[in-house]
DNA sequence: CAGCATCCGCGACGATACTG
DNA sequence: CAGTATCGTCGCGGATGCTG
């Protein structure tokens, strides 16, 4: 926990997942790779536009990998990569402890 | 990383250092209490009204806690919880994952 | 020193409509 | 189906000044 650099480190891991919607997209790309109208059912709340920009900036960031199929009509999916699972396997304590404190942050939400 | 409600977990994490800056305050506490003026100058880049808001809102969330002397000229110290230090260890892998991966990720920043 | 109050810009984000 | 384009808003967060 004070390993050195931590902060510059949690920096560039900001960098790549920060934001709002990014935790939540790695989170079902993890799992399988997913379509882009599948995730956009399964991210609740988010916006077409917020999804596919989120998307780009995982793509570039070589976090998920992009494949279009080049069918009609339009099949696109999104897998993960190497890198992005060495990232989800960071992220992963911090689901855990959310699971396993949900009850005592809910308790406080009301 | 496939374990069940890891969303719903994320929700609640996400809740509770969401957020700009708090992952960086948590760091800082994490290592030892901290006085406010301390935490101004450690956390660069962040206002007081940030820095006083996220703190607000990490103590109604028992992650940290506030600790005033009730001195002349005041003094105020912020600690971590047992709670906050569950969180932070949760953080850890992450912060671990950039330091890691910290060049690959500046690389693509140019 | 440790805050609080106020103003306000700007960008994240949402809603809607449209296209190949 | 998988986007793109455009417009509008909302509130995050910065800047500044003041107080006990």
């Amino acid at each position: 926990m004070t390993s050195p650099r931590f902060n510059c480190g949690l920096d560039a891991a900001l960098a790549v997942i920060g934001g709002k919607w990014k935790f939540h997209i790695l989170y079902y790309v993890a799992q399988q790779p997913r379509r882009f109208g599948e995730l956009r059912r399964l991210v609740v709340g988010i916006s077409e536009k917020m999804l596919i920009q989120q998307l780009r900036e995982l793509e570039y960031d070589g976090v998920v990998h992009r494949h279009d199929f080049q069918e009609v009509p339009p099949r696109v999916e999104y897998s993960i990569t190497g890198f992005g699972t060495s990232l989800a396997a960071a992220v992963a304590p911090l689901c855990a402890w959310g699971v396993t404190h949900m009850e005592a942050v809910v308790a406080l939400r009301d």
